[in-house]
DNA sequence: ATAGGGTTAG
């Protein structure tokens, strides 16, 4: 009779669907005492934890009577918590599993690693770590991966690496936990060199791997790679090379913005017009491709159609456009989105109020900008940086320093990299030397931040600007990264303000030796020898000019493009 | 029973 049972209740714990199923079968092994057998009882709690998070709760009531829980069931009720928003409950068991006694086996690990990586605790995740290595599970393939991912998502690469180089086998999921590593760490050159070492490996790539290494060419703007793996994707069958059925739009969208990053936009459109699907996101990527190449009325014009297919904008969407109108000063274009932001609620984020901010700073209508800022939400480091940065540009370089001033009085912004060109360009435009200095000096002792190429730029061309050429030639000679042609020519441009006919001279080997791709620094250097009536000289930069294949480029502004956006 | 994924402002 009881044997029936049993039967009976494990073939229609195979057979439920639905948890109002679930709910009445418990009932019966209520009823029948199936559910003192550790098989029924584990099938129970399976179900609860593999099902919807909220039936947790359900799967909690019924493991807090058993006396004795296997190491089974242990598992499953820390793989329950580890998909839910709050993960941190599978820690909680993790750790009261151990002080009853309880031994983790090699299922338990990457439950417990999962919530490590989600809430960034590396602490725990070392004690994991430990742990494996006590119980001898080392070897484990999937605890061993699970270790790589906890590290290299709690910014750990190192101890990441150093798993990864111990084991010289690894599967297709251990690569690809590897390279999104370096994806996700902004290292996307090592990604891609992880790549080529799995394939020389004879490790096929799967449809994930493809998307993180596309993702890193994009980064890196290696078209060559980019190409190459376009052509493996092909050769694996992979996305829509073949049936509609096997698209995967996830894969055609990495494969579209690798194009774009790379600046084959001719080459993403037409990818881009023979996906088989297209979501939100394929087209914002469309769309920001053609904002981030200065392309706006392509950019609208798109915009126009994604709206005209059925698709909704989303705030990607608005955030391209808007900084494709701040870029171009289009201030009528963007006033346009703002309009339709506030009139259909797509923007309803900070982060889309920070940007029409920064259109309107960007684009001149400081007032309009001021007035967002101070209604906005929250003021992080990007809206701060904004306003001075568009301050800066419209020769408000005294407003832009109060407002960094203002800036640093809140604590919970902390500026960056980027913050900095804003105030050393605002020291520029307003001719503060000392202030420079200042700035310069305490990125790096107040904030850490290294001074990158742009910094040393904007530095020798407040040096160079107030005449201070000798100052400004020093820094370039003692910058510590190689000084690039932007640098030479802020210094060139010192000359040319200064009538200092001799330092020019010497820049112009430096910057032969540099090979310029566009004709303004040879433009500028004819300039000086012209003014100092160095015909020579003048000559002899024409004959550079003529060899290196460049004219002087004629003068460009914008206007605005006359198009419907509401 | 277990591990890895795309767009987004300055």
């Amino acid at each position: 009779m009881k044997k029936h049972y049993y039967n009976k209740i494990l073939s229609s714990l195979e057979i439920c669907k639905t948890f109002k199923e679930l709910k009445q079968i418990h009932g019966i092994m209520i009823i029948t005492s199936v559910i003192k057998y550790i098989i029924p009882l584990s099938k129970l709690i399976d179900f609860c934890t593999n099902s919807e998070p909220q039936n947790l709760d359900y799967a909690e009531s019924i493991f807090v009577r058993i006396h004795r829980p296997s190491v089974y069931i242990w598992n499953s009720m820390i793989k329950g918590h580890s998909n839910t928003k709050n993960p941190i409950g599978a820690l909680v068991m993790y750790k009261e599993m151990q002080q009853l006694g309880y031994s983790p086996d090699h299922f338990t690990f990457p439950f417990v690693l999962k919530p490590c990586a989600a809430i960034l605790d590396i602490r725990v995740g070392k004690c994991v770590h430990n742990r494996i290595l006590k119980t001898g599970f080392e070897a484990d393939l999937y605890a061993s991966t699970s270790l790589i991912h906890m590290y290299v998502c709690c910014v750990d690469l190192e101890s990441g690496e150093k798993l990864f180089d111990e084991s010289p086998k690894w599967n297709v999921v251990g690569w690809a936990t590897m390279i999104a590593g370096y994806v996700n760490n902004d290292r996307a050159s090592e990604a891609i060199r992880v790549f080529k070492e799995m394939e020389c490996q004879g490790v096929d790539p799967n449809e994930i791997t493809i998307v993180n290494v596309l993702v890193a060419c994009a980064h890196c703007r290696d078209l060559v790679t980019g190409r190459w793996v376009h052509d493996r994707i092909r050769q694996l069958g992979f996305g829509s090379g073949r049936l509609n059925l096997s698209s995967n739009v996830i894969l055609d969208t990495a494969i579209l913005e690798m194009y774009a990053k790379c600046g084959s936009l001719k080459v993403a459109r037409t990818f881009f017009d023979e996906m088989p699907q297209r979501n939100v996101v394929a087209w914002n990527s469309m769309i920001g491709a053609y904002s981030q190449y200065g392309r706006t009325s392509e950019a609208f014009r798109l915009f126009v159609d994604m709206r005209f297919s059925g698709l909704e904008p989303d705030e990607a969407t608005m955030l391209s456009l808007l900084s494709a109108c701040a870029k171009l000063g289009a201030l009528s274009l963007g006033q346009g989105l703002h309009a339709y932001v506030e009139k259909t609620n797509s923007g309803d984020h900070v982060s889309v109020d920070t940007s029409v901010m920064d259109m309107y700073a960007k684009t001149g209508d400081t007032q309009s900008a001021f007035r967002i800022f101070s209604g906005l939400q929250r003021k992080d480091v990007k809206a701060w940086t904004s306003m001075i940065i568009g301050l800066a540009m419209h020769g408000h370089g005294k407003e832009a320093l109060n407002m960094f001033n203002e800036m640093q009085r809140d604590e919970s912004v902390i500026p960056d990299h980027i913050t900095y060109l804003g105030v050393l360009s605002a020291c520029s435009h307003a001719g503060f030397v000392d202030e420079g200095y200042k700035h310069f000096n305490s990125m790096r002792d107040v904030y850490g931040l290294v001074p990158m190429e742009e910094h040393y730029c904007c530095m020798v061309d407040i040096l160079s600007r107030a005449g201070k050429l000798t100052e400004a030639e020093c820094l370039v000679k003692t910058m510590p990264i190689k000084p690039n042609i932007a640098v030479w020519g802020s210094l060139l441009n010192g000359c040319e303000i200064h009538d200092n006919v001799d330092l020019a001279e010497q820049i112009e080997n430096q910057i032969t030796e540099l090979k310029p791709q566009g004709s303004g620094v040879y433009v500028l250097l004819a300039n000086i020898y012209a003014k100092a009536g160095r015909w020579q000289g003048v000559k002899r930069v024409r004959d550079l000019m003529r060899h290196n294949g460049f004219r002087k480029t004629h003068g460009w502004s914008s206007i605005e493009p006359k198009l419907l956006v509401s």
